[in-house]
DNA sequence: TAGGATCATGTAATCGATTTCATCATTTGC
DNA sequence: GCAAATGATGAAATCGATTACATGATCCTA
């Protein structure tokens, strides 16, 4: 592989020129740029990344980390993240954390190594690494925390009024009759369960309905919405309607009310969360609060940039808009 | 951040022997290496990625270009690749290049400017400057394909028998008694579409049932699915069975039979083939063919491992092996 | 036409590690 | 008890770029 040297040699000129042809052409005389990037050309020179970042102290790499990339919504997430990297000329270091601590802490390290520029982190823990990195930096800390929105965190995030979405998605099961309304949340460590469950609550407290609320407690997985429905439609007494803080937990709701003989939507309404590109086409096509994945993660890479491009003193959270997509998964209670 | 100046100073040694104490503590006498140690600790040092890198021509980086990590195959190979680079040191790049040549080659670029130490790429194409790299560096070029498997490419691949494993399937649907089976493909420029038709057609030609064959041409998405199920099931004459190259085709041609009033299995059987995590989820669950997704992910890591370690001197070709995962969306012809 | 401004280019320091070779102290072998 | 082997450490070159500063040429102005 030709170096830079090599180029300058060709070109019958200093490595100072060549690097200036290749970084701000304008000072650069016609004639000798012809000539240098003549020589580029005929060896096929490409300047040695590693050599470019020893010297200017920037890797155009950012880390976003993720507790489980073959979610749907988090490699949406991260599509859209990566998409606006790339235009940026950044590319993205993937961290599949599967929600290990160690694998989190791995990752943050890559900052401290100057293996990369920034993290946003797609979980709600905030790695210890990380933690002090904003004690010292505070806001100028290269790190972005996207779609869990913490404030207590000091970080700049991207996320969409969760307690409003889960209160919308309540409000439409009330409007249709439903009472007693079963819920099953992500984990409660995870501030996004957290608010979306005081959306819920606060609709339930709207329509008196509180008491009539039956709350399980999933890990946004299939196999958790499907043990959790069951668990919930067992016995007397049960729900009309399920309302699940994943489309994938839906998922798993919809094969559970099935095996128990309850038919969708007569027999129980369901609403998820996020609208997944499959949600649509489940049968029947699924209730569900949809969520800006793509646009969360371009999101969370444009705070992030900004940090690095020192635009950024205070942290910023920025709130994308979300919406209710009312499909045939949900119906009016039946008496 | 402190340098390994820093800590040769606070130790009292030379920076060689800081180095030694990090990467051959061996060599160092107990009391050196410990009054390096103190001195690690104490400043909460860490070697500088981009000056290591410089130096030894070793990034730890490799990058996996996929053509839509939001799809679900994909993102489960992804898992697997970026577990196994992560157990053996190395970090992933990922290249979501959204079926665009352009981005491909930006990817593999990555290579010659030395921002990564090999290539795993999962679409069909090869980039021209991979292939250039091949042209030059034979089977020592640090390129792997993954799941795609094109003999003539000569590159290593992990991949699994598409063609037996496409003919299973069909020879199951054949047992049940059906004749006219639809087939829904993938792009047909990719070798893995082309081997599965093989497959198809082996099956059709045992079963004397070649001109019963209906073939359609999707791209693996859901949308392609529906229409192209749209199409098959319309009109008089139509398939019993369909056979879809993707779960996410399936799932789409589910929607388009619910929607043209075909019941399944009753009045149609559907196979598909990957089995994502949701297959087994659907109603009524599909029957796939199962792929080892993050197994196939993990072993074109390690075959890009063997060639990084100089233990790989001719292109090698893993097959994984598959199976017929029968579920509920597959019964007898009706008469 | 002298003196300053402007422009193009080169020299050399620098980024932070690794590693070869040299040096010196200690053992070991005979 | 002396030469040779062994062991621990340091000095300095090196990887390949960027960039501050110096230099020389050309141009303008008074």
């Amino acid at each position: 592989m030709p170096t830079i040297q090599d180029v300058a040699r060709r070109a019958r000129v200093s490595t100072a020129t060549v690097s200036r042809v290749l970084s701000t052409p304008g000072v650069v005389s016609e004639a000798t740029r012809e000539r240098v990037m003549a020589a580029v050309d005929a060896l096929g020179y490409e300047p040695n990344h590693a050599a470019k970042s020893l010297r200017t102290l920037r890797t155009a790499k950012i880390v976003v980390t993720v507790p489980d990339i073959s979610n749907p919504f988090f490699s949406s997430v991260i599509r859209g993240a990566e998409e606006a990297a790339q235009a940026a000329g950044y590319s993205v270091l993937l961290g599949d954390t599967r929600h290990s601590t160690e694998r989190e802490e791995q990752y943050a390290g890559m900052l401290r190594r100057k293996e990369a520029d920034g993290v946003i982190f797609l979980g709600h823990r905030l790695p210890d690494t990380l933690a002090e990195l904003i004690g010292r930096q505070g806001a100028r800390a290269p790190v972005v925390n996207g779609c869990e929105f913490s404030p207590d965190l000091g970080v700049s995030s991207a996320h969409i009024d969760n307690a409003a979405a889960a209160a919308e998605a309540m409000d439409l099961l009330y409007g249709l009759g439903h009472r007693a309304i079963g819920v099953i949340t992500g984990p409660l460590a995870s501030p996004i369960s957290r608010d979306r469950l005081d959306g819920v609550r606060a609709s339930a407290a709207r329509h008196g309905a509180e008491t009539a609320l039956r709350i399980a407690t999933g890990d946004f997985s299939v196999e958790s919405g499907e043990r959790e429905a069951q668990g919930l439609l067992a016995g007397a007494d049960t729900p009309t309607a399920l309302f699940c803080f994943s489309d994938e937990m839906a998922m798993g709701a919809l094969a559970a009310a099935r095996r128990a003989g309850r038919r969708c939507p007569d027999d129980l309404s369901l609403v998820g969360f996020d609208d997944i590109r499959f949600a649509r086409y489940l049968d029947p096509p699924l209730t569900t609060v949809s969520q800006p994945m793509e646009d969360l993660g371009r999101t969370a890479v444009a705070l992030l940039l900004d940090i690095l491009a020192g635009r950024q003193t205070t942290p910023r959270s920025v709130t994308l808009p979300h919406h209710l997509a009312v499909r045939g998964s949900t119906g009016p209670a039946r008496r």
